[in-house]
DNA sequence: GTCTATATAGAGATAGAC
DNA sequence: GTCTATCTCTATATAGAC
Protein backbone atom coordinates (compact mmCIF):
# COMPACT_ATOMS: atom_id res chain seq x y z
CA UNK A 1 0.00 0.00 0.00
CA UNK A 2 1.15 3.59 0.05
CA UNK A 3 -0.35 6.63 -1.79
CA UNK A 4 0.78 6.73 -5.26
CA UNK A 5 1.88 10.14 -6.20
CA UNK A 6 0.39 11.50 -8.94
CA UNK A 7 3.22 12.70 -11.62
CA UNK A 8 3.54 16.05 -12.36
CA UNK A 9 1.91 16.08 -15.96
CA UNK A 10 -0.96 14.73 -14.73
CA UNK A 11 -1.24 17.34 -11.73
CA UNK A 12 -0.40 20.07 -14.80
CA UNK A 13 -3.56 19.06 -16.54
CA UNK A 14 -5.54 18.80 -13.66
CA UNK A 15 -4.75 22.31 -12.58
CA UNK A 16 -5.18 23.60 -16.12
CA UNK A 17 -8.32 21.83 -16.53
CA UNK A 18 -10.00 23.47 -13.20
CA UNK A 19 -8.89 26.94 -13.92
CA UNK A 20 -10.34 26.28 -17.96
CA UNK A 21 -13.90 25.34 -16.61
CA UNK A 22 -13.55 28.29 -13.34
CA UNK A 23 -11.66 31.41 -15.35
CA UNK A 24 -10.92 30.15 -19.22
CA UNK A 25 -8.28 29.34 -21.39
CA UNK A 26 -7.13 33.18 -22.03
CA UNK A 27 -7.16 33.84 -17.95
CA UNK A 28 -5.23 31.41 -17.58
CA UNK A 29 -1.36 31.72 -17.58
CA UNK A 30 1.67 29.34 -17.05
CA UNK A 31 2.80 31.10 -13.80
CA UNK A 32 -1.02 30.17 -12.56
CA UNK A 33 0.09 26.70 -12.97
CA UNK A 34 3.49 26.44 -11.96
CA UNK A 35 2.31 28.27 -8.81
CA UNK A 36 -0.25 25.77 -7.95
CA UNK A 37 1.47 22.78 -9.28
CA UNK A 38 4.75 23.92 -6.68
CA UNK A 39 7.18 23.71 -9.89
CA UNK A 40 8.86 26.78 -12.01
CA UNK A 41 7.22 27.84 -15.66
CA UNK A 42 10.08 26.35 -17.21
CA UNK A 43 9.52 22.90 -16.24
CA UNK A 44 6.04 23.09 -17.29
CA UNK A 45 7.16 23.48 -20.50
CA UNK A 46 9.14 20.79 -20.28
CA UNK A 47 5.80 18.93 -20.19
CA UNK A 48 4.10 20.62 -22.67
CA UNK A 49 6.79 22.86 -24.72
CA UNK A 50 3.25 24.96 -25.98
CA UNK A 51 -0.22 26.28 -24.51
CA UNK A 52 -1.80 24.86 -27.34
CA UNK A 53 -0.17 21.49 -26.94
CA UNK A 54 -1.34 21.39 -23.37
CA UNK A 55 -4.87 22.11 -24.45
CA UNK A 56 -4.81 19.30 -26.94
CA UNK A 57 -3.54 16.72 -24.50
CA UNK A 58 -6.77 18.39 -22.02
CA UNK A 59 -9.33 17.90 -24.71
CA UNK A 60 -8.02 14.16 -25.90
CA UNK A 61 -7.96 13.45 -21.93
CA UNK A 62 -11.45 15.03 -21.46
CA UNK A 63 -12.73 13.45 -24.40
CA UNK A 64 -11.68 10.04 -23.61
CA UNK A 65 -12.75 10.42 -19.76
CA UNK A 66 -16.23 11.99 -20.28
CA UNK A 67 -17.11 9.05 -22.79
CA UNK A 68 -16.02 6.38 -20.34
CA UNK A 69 -18.83 7.63 -18.12
CA UNK A 70 -21.10 8.39 -20.53
CA UNK A 71 -20.99 5.00 -22.29
CA UNK A 72 -21.87 3.19 -18.33
CA UNK A 73 -24.46 5.65 -18.14
CA UNK A 74 -25.66 4.23 -21.82
CA UNK A 75 -24.71 0.70 -20.73
CA UNK A 76 -26.97 0.27 -17.60
CA UNK A 77 -30.12 -1.39 -17.59
CA UNK A 78 -32.42 1.07 -17.36
CA UNK A 79 -35.21 3.13 -19.38
CA UNK A 80 -34.29 5.86 -21.22
CA UNK A 81 -35.88 8.52 -19.46
CA UNK A 82 -33.62 7.83 -16.75
CA UNK A 83 -30.71 7.50 -18.95
CA UNK A 84 -31.10 10.94 -19.98
CA UNK A 85 -31.44 12.17 -16.25
CA UNK A 86 -28.40 10.23 -15.47
CA UNK A 87 -26.69 11.83 -18.60
CA UNK A 88 -27.82 15.35 -17.54
CA UNK A 89 -26.96 14.12 -13.79
CA UNK A 90 -23.08 14.43 -15.34
CA UNK A 91 -23.50 18.21 -16.45
CA UNK A 92 -24.20 18.86 -12.71
CA UNK A 93 -22.16 16.87 -11.27
CA UNK A 94 -19.36 19.43 -12.67
CA UNK A 95 -21.12 22.35 -11.15
CA UNK A 96 -21.86 21.05 -7.87
CA UNK A 97 -17.82 20.49 -7.31
CA UNK A 98 -15.51 22.71 -5.67
CA UNK A 99 -17.05 26.36 -5.29
CA UNK A 100 -19.64 25.61 -7.78
CA UNK A 101 -18.44 27.28 -10.86
CA UNK A 102 -16.89 25.12 -13.22
CA UNK A 103 -18.63 24.99 -16.31
CA UNK A 104 -18.22 22.44 -19.02
CA UNK A 105 -14.47 22.73 -20.41
CA UNK A 106 -15.46 22.65 -23.90
CA UNK A 107 -18.49 25.11 -22.54
CA UNK A 108 -15.70 27.22 -21.90
CA UNK A 109 -13.20 26.36 -24.86
CA UNK A 110 -16.18 26.99 -27.10
CA UNK A 111 -16.65 30.49 -26.41
CA UNK A 112 -13.15 31.37 -26.51
CA UNK A 113 -12.90 29.23 -30.05
CA UNK A 114 -10.69 31.76 -31.77
CA UNK A 115 -7.85 31.41 -29.54
CA UNK A 116 -7.79 28.20 -30.39
CA UNK A 117 -5.60 26.60 -33.45
CA UNK A 118 -7.65 24.76 -36.03
CA UNK A 119 -6.26 20.98 -34.46
CA UNK A 120 -7.62 22.57 -30.84
CA UNK A 121 -11.22 23.58 -32.20
CA UNK A 122 -11.73 20.48 -34.52
CA UNK A 123 -11.38 18.58 -30.67
CA UNK A 124 -13.63 20.70 -29.73
CA UNK A 125 -16.45 20.13 -32.02
CA UNK A 126 -15.57 16.47 -31.99
CA UNK A 127 -16.60 16.25 -28.01
CA UNK A 128 -20.34 18.37 -29.01
CA UNK A 129 -20.71 15.50 -31.85
CA UNK A 130 -20.03 12.35 -29.51
CA UNK A 131 -22.06 14.07 -27.29
CA UNK A 132 -25.09 14.18 -29.76
CA UNK A 133 -24.93 11.10 -30.85
CA UNK A 134 -24.87 9.94 -27.18
CA UNK A 135 -28.41 12.32 -26.47
CA UNK A 136 -29.25 10.50 -30.00
CA UNK A 137 -29.01 7.10 -28.46
CA UNK A 138 -30.55 7.90 -25.69
CA UNK A 139 -33.43 9.58 -27.18
CA UNK A 140 -33.77 6.57 -29.51
CA UNK A 141 -34.19 3.89 -26.48
CA UNK A 142 -36.48 6.23 -24.85
CA UNK A 143 -38.54 6.22 -28.10
CA UNK A 144 -38.45 2.66 -27.58
CA UNK A 145 -39.18 2.17 -24.74
CA UNK A 146 -42.30 4.40 -24.10
CA UNK A 147 -40.64 6.40 -21.45
CA UNK A 148 -39.24 9.73 -23.62
CA UNK A 149 -41.83 10.94 -26.57
CA UNK A 150 -40.28 10.51 -30.22
CA UNK A 151 -39.30 12.51 -32.37
CA UNK A 152 -36.96 15.00 -30.50
CA UNK A 153 -33.75 16.74 -31.25
CA UNK A 154 -30.47 15.91 -29.52
CA UNK A 155 -29.55 19.37 -30.26
CA UNK A 156 -31.53 21.44 -27.77
CA UNK A 157 -30.16 18.88 -24.81
CA UNK A 158 -27.06 19.96 -25.63
CA UNK A 159 -27.69 23.44 -25.57
CA UNK A 160 -29.73 23.43 -22.80
CA UNK A 161 -27.21 21.75 -20.69
CA UNK A 162 -24.12 23.58 -21.83
CA UNK A 163 -26.06 26.94 -21.47
CA UNK A 164 -27.30 26.21 -18.47
CA UNK A 165 -24.04 25.80 -16.77
CA UNK A 166 -22.61 29.00 -18.03
CA UNK A 167 -25.97 30.81 -16.59
CA UNK A 168 -26.70 28.88 -13.56
CA UNK A 169 -23.00 28.94 -12.40
CA UNK A 170 -23.81 33.01 -12.72
CA UNK A 171 -26.44 33.19 -11.17
CA UNK A 172 -28.34 30.62 -9.33
CA UNK A 173 -26.16 27.94 -8.79
CA UNK A 174 -26.71 24.37 -8.94
CA UNK A 175 -30.63 24.77 -7.61
CA UNK A 176 -31.14 26.84 -11.16
CA UNK A 177 -29.34 24.11 -12.63
CA UNK A 178 -31.69 21.27 -11.37
CA UNK A 179 -34.57 23.60 -12.39
CA UNK A 180 -33.23 23.31 -16.19
CA UNK A 181 -32.79 19.93 -16.05
CA UNK A 182 -36.40 19.01 -13.90
CA UNK A 183 -37.85 21.32 -16.90
CA UNK A 184 -36.28 19.77 -19.53
CA UNK A 185 -36.61 16.16 -18.84
CA UNK A 186 -40.50 16.81 -18.26
CA UNK A 187 -40.96 18.26 -21.85
CA UNK A 188 -38.86 15.23 -23.61
CA UNK A 189 -41.03 12.92 -21.51
CA UNK A 190 -43.59 10.72 -23.22
CA UNK B 1 -28.93 65.49 -46.16
CA UNK B 2 -25.57 63.72 -45.97
CA UNK B 3 -24.51 60.77 -43.97
CA UNK B 4 -24.03 61.86 -39.95
CA UNK B 5 -20.43 60.50 -38.95
CA UNK B 6 -20.84 57.91 -36.50
CA UNK B 7 -18.96 59.88 -33.20
CA UNK B 8 -15.56 57.97 -32.50
CA UNK B 9 -17.08 56.87 -28.73
CA UNK B 10 -20.03 55.23 -30.58
CA UNK B 11 -17.51 53.31 -33.38
CA UNK B 12 -15.26 52.10 -30.83
CA UNK B 13 -18.32 50.65 -28.57
CA UNK B 14 -19.30 49.15 -31.98
CA UNK B 15 -15.78 47.45 -33.04
CA UNK B 16 -15.44 46.30 -29.56
CA UNK B 17 -18.60 44.72 -29.10
CA UNK B 18 -18.41 42.62 -32.57
CA UNK B 19 -15.08 41.31 -31.29
CA UNK B 20 -16.07 40.40 -28.04
CA UNK B 21 -19.12 38.38 -29.62
CA UNK B 22 -16.59 36.74 -31.68
CA UNK B 23 -13.46 36.25 -30.02
CA UNK B 24 -14.37 37.24 -26.12
CA UNK B 25 -13.05 39.99 -23.84
CA UNK B 26 -9.56 38.20 -23.14
CA UNK B 27 -8.93 37.84 -26.63
CA UNK B 28 -9.66 41.68 -27.70
CA UNK B 29 -7.32 44.30 -26.89
CA UNK B 30 -7.24 48.25 -27.18
CA UNK B 31 -4.38 47.63 -30.30
CA UNK B 32 -7.45 45.61 -32.13
CA UNK B 33 -9.57 48.58 -31.11
CA UNK B 34 -7.30 50.97 -32.39
CA UNK B 35 -6.52 49.02 -35.81
CA UNK B 36 -10.11 48.81 -36.59
CA UNK B 37 -11.31 52.31 -35.92
CA UNK B 38 -8.20 54.12 -37.72
CA UNK B 39 -6.87 55.55 -34.52
CA UNK B 40 -4.13 55.20 -31.90
CA UNK B 41 -4.49 53.56 -28.93
CA UNK B 42 -3.83 56.16 -26.63
CA UNK B 43 -6.76 57.88 -27.88
CA UNK B 44 -8.99 54.63 -27.40
CA UNK B 45 -7.87 55.64 -23.94
CA UNK B 46 -9.27 59.06 -24.04
CA UNK B 47 -12.84 57.68 -24.84
CA UNK B 48 -12.56 54.89 -22.38
CA UNK B 49 -9.81 55.01 -19.22
CA UNK B 50 -9.63 51.24 -17.99
CA UNK B 51 -10.90 48.28 -20.18
CA UNK B 52 -12.98 47.92 -17.43
CA UNK B 53 -14.60 51.56 -17.81
CA UNK B 54 -15.72 49.77 -21.38
CA UNK B 55 -16.74 47.14 -20.91
CA UNK B 56 -19.49 48.83 -18.21
CA UNK B 57 -20.01 51.43 -21.15
CA UNK B 58 -20.61 48.69 -23.34
CA UNK B 59 -23.29 46.17 -20.95
CA UNK B 60 -25.42 49.55 -20.15
CA UNK B 61 -25.43 50.17 -23.77
CA UNK B 62 -26.37 46.66 -24.51
CA UNK B 63 -29.18 46.02 -21.99
CA UNK B 64 -31.17 49.42 -22.88
CA UNK B 65 -30.60 48.48 -26.68
CA UNK B 66 -31.72 44.84 -26.44
CA UNK B 67 -34.44 45.96 -23.66
CA UNK B 68 -36.06 48.19 -26.28
CA UNK B 69 -36.02 45.43 -29.16
CA UNK B 70 -37.54 43.36 -26.25
CA UNK B 71 -40.11 45.25 -25.56
CA UNK B 72 -41.28 45.67 -29.21
CA UNK B 73 -41.84 42.18 -28.96
CA UNK B 74 -43.77 41.83 -25.72
CA UNK B 75 -45.88 45.04 -27.02
CA UNK B 76 -47.17 43.74 -29.91
CA UNK B 77 -50.37 42.46 -30.57
CA UNK B 78 -49.89 38.14 -31.34
CA UNK B 79 -50.64 35.61 -29.06
CA UNK B 80 -47.35 34.14 -26.62
CA UNK B 81 -46.61 31.82 -28.82
CA UNK B 82 -45.55 33.67 -31.54
CA UNK B 83 -44.34 36.30 -28.97
CA UNK B 84 -41.77 33.73 -28.00
CA UNK B 85 -40.89 32.36 -31.32
CA UNK B 86 -39.65 36.72 -32.41
CA UNK B 87 -38.32 36.10 -28.95
CA UNK B 88 -35.83 33.35 -29.94
CA UNK B 89 -35.47 34.89 -33.00
CA UNK B 90 -33.52 38.05 -32.24
CA UNK B 91 -30.85 35.50 -31.02
CA UNK B 92 -30.96 33.98 -34.18
CA UNK B 93 -30.54 36.92 -36.01
CA UNK B 94 -27.32 38.03 -33.57
CA UNK B 95 -25.68 34.34 -35.34
CA UNK B 96 -26.78 35.29 -38.93
CA UNK B 97 -24.85 38.72 -38.92
CA UNK B 98 -22.02 38.86 -40.82
CA UNK B 99 -20.02 35.65 -40.33
CA UNK B 100 -22.47 33.58 -38.55
CA UNK B 101 -20.06 33.31 -35.13
CA UNK B 102 -21.53 36.24 -33.33
CA UNK B 103 -22.88 35.12 -29.85
CA UNK B 104 -24.55 37.07 -27.51
CA UNK B 105 -22.29 39.67 -25.89
CA UNK B 106 -23.60 38.49 -22.22
CA UNK B 107 -23.25 34.66 -23.32
CA UNK B 108 -19.56 35.40 -24.27
CA UNK B 109 -18.91 37.66 -21.03
CA UNK B 110 -20.17 34.63 -18.49
CA UNK B 111 -17.70 32.43 -19.64
CA UNK B 112 -15.02 34.91 -18.43
CA UNK B 113 -17.17 36.14 -15.75
CA UNK B 114 -13.64 36.15 -13.35
CA UNK B 115 -11.96 38.68 -15.84
CA UNK B 116 -15.00 41.10 -14.81
CA UNK B 117 -14.94 43.11 -11.43
CA UNK B 118 -17.64 43.19 -9.54
CA UNK B 119 -19.74 46.46 -10.96
CA UNK B 120 -19.42 44.61 -14.38
CA UNK B 121 -20.35 41.08 -13.40
CA UNK B 122 -23.46 42.54 -11.89
CA UNK B 123 -24.30 43.95 -15.26
CA UNK B 124 -24.06 40.55 -16.55
CA UNK B 125 -26.22 39.52 -14.03
CA UNK B 126 -29.01 41.66 -14.81
CA UNK B 127 -28.77 41.41 -18.02
CA UNK B 128 -29.73 37.31 -17.55
CA UNK B 129 -32.36 38.66 -15.29
CA UNK B 130 -34.21 40.72 -17.19
CA UNK B 131 -34.33 38.34 -19.64
CA UNK B 132 -35.62 35.87 -17.25
CA UNK B 133 -38.29 38.51 -16.70
CA UNK B 134 -39.35 38.76 -20.49
CA UNK B 135 -39.40 35.37 -21.00
CA UNK B 136 -41.65 34.81 -18.27
CA UNK B 137 -43.86 37.02 -19.36
CA UNK B 138 -44.34 35.78 -22.71
CA UNK B 139 -44.83 31.74 -21.07
CA UNK B 140 -47.63 33.90 -18.50
CA UNK B 141 -49.18 35.57 -21.73
CA UNK B 142 -48.73 32.31 -23.74
CA UNK B 143 -50.71 30.54 -20.81
CA UNK B 144 -53.23 32.81 -20.51
CA UNK B 145 -54.07 32.51 -24.37
CA UNK B 146 -53.67 28.75 -24.82
CA UNK B 147 -51.10 28.98 -27.06
CA UNK B 148 -48.31 27.45 -24.71
CA UNK B 149 -48.54 25.40 -21.89
CA UNK B 150 -49.06 26.65 -18.77
CA UNK B 151 -46.23 26.19 -15.93
CA UNK B 152 -42.72 26.20 -18.12
CA UNK B 153 -39.97 27.70 -16.39
CA UNK B 154 -38.01 30.75 -18.33
CA UNK B 155 -34.99 29.51 -17.26
CA UNK B 156 -34.49 26.59 -19.93
CA UNK B 157 -35.31 29.06 -22.54
CA UNK B 158 -32.54 31.35 -21.77
CA UNK B 159 -30.27 28.14 -21.20
CA UNK B 160 -31.25 26.84 -24.61
CA UNK B 161 -30.72 30.21 -26.45
CA UNK B 162 -27.20 31.28 -24.80
CA UNK B 163 -26.22 27.35 -25.06
CA UNK B 164 -27.34 27.17 -28.51
CA UNK B 165 -25.25 30.04 -29.93
CA UNK B 166 -22.25 28.82 -28.33
CA UNK B 167 -22.89 25.35 -30.02
CA UNK B 168 -24.06 26.23 -33.44
CA UNK B 169 -21.32 28.70 -34.42
CA UNK B 170 -19.07 26.13 -33.18
CA UNK B 171 -20.54 23.75 -35.48
CA UNK B 172 -24.14 24.11 -37.63
CA UNK B 173 -24.79 27.49 -37.66
CA UNK B 174 -27.87 29.26 -38.35
CA UNK B 175 -29.37 26.11 -39.06
CA UNK B 176 -28.60 24.29 -36.41
CA UNK B 177 -29.38 27.30 -33.98
CA UNK B 178 -33.12 27.32 -36.12
CA UNK B 179 -33.57 23.79 -35.30
CA UNK B 180 -33.07 24.07 -31.55
CA UNK B 181 -35.02 26.73 -31.27
CA UNK B 182 -38.12 25.10 -33.10
CA UNK B 183 -37.46 21.91 -31.14
CA UNK B 184 -38.12 24.29 -27.91
CA UNK B 185 -41.12 26.00 -29.10
CA UNK B 186 -42.59 22.80 -30.05
CA UNK B 187 -41.90 21.65 -26.68
CA UNK B 188 -43.48 24.80 -24.64
CA UNK B 189 -46.59 24.65 -26.96
CA UNK B 190 -49.82 24.02 -25.55
C1' DG C 1 -9.44 64.73 -29.57
C1' DT C 2 -5.47 62.71 -31.40
C1' DC C 3 -0.79 62.11 -31.44
C1' DT C 4 4.30 60.21 -30.03
C1' DA C 5 6.64 58.20 -26.59
C1' DT C 6 7.12 55.59 -22.63
C1' DA C 7 6.29 53.07 -18.27
C1' DT C 8 5.23 48.71 -16.34
C1' DA C 9 3.72 44.31 -16.08
C1' DG C 10 2.74 39.90 -17.78
C1' DA C 11 2.46 36.65 -21.33
C1' DG C 12 4.58 32.42 -23.93
C1' DA C 13 8.75 30.46 -24.86
C1' DT C 14 13.96 29.04 -24.96
C1' DA C 15 18.98 28.14 -23.46
C1' DG C 16 21.74 25.87 -20.75
C1' DA C 17 23.38 24.45 -15.90
C1' DC C 18 22.52 20.97 -12.37
C1' DG D 1 12.98 16.73 -14.45
C1' DT D 2 13.75 21.01 -12.41
C1' DC D 3 16.14 25.06 -12.05
C1' DT D 4 17.91 30.24 -13.12
C1' DA D 5 18.12 33.51 -16.42
C1' DT D 6 16.69 35.65 -20.38
C1' DC D 7 14.32 36.78 -24.78
C1' DT D 8 10.56 38.66 -27.23
C1' DC D 9 6.22 40.18 -27.66
C1' DT D 10 2.05 42.20 -26.28
C1' DA D 11 -0.95 43.90 -22.88
C1' DT D 12 -2.98 47.97 -20.14
C1' DA D 13 -2.12 52.40 -18.98
C1' DT D 14 0.01 57.25 -18.56
C1' DA D 15 2.53 61.81 -19.71
C1' DG D 16 2.71 65.50 -22.29
C1' DA D 17 2.97 67.88 -27.06
C1' DC D 18 0.00 69.53 -30.79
Amino acid sequence: MGTAKTDTRTRILDVAQDLIQRHGLNAMSFKDLSDAVGIRKASVHHHFATKAEMVRALLERYQVEFQQIVRKVLDSKVSGKTKLKRYCGLFLQTLEEGDQDKSCLCGMLVAELYSLDEPEAALVRKFFRSNIDSIQAILDEGAQDGSLSPGSSPDIVLAALEGGLLTARCDGGPERFSTIIRQLIKMLSA
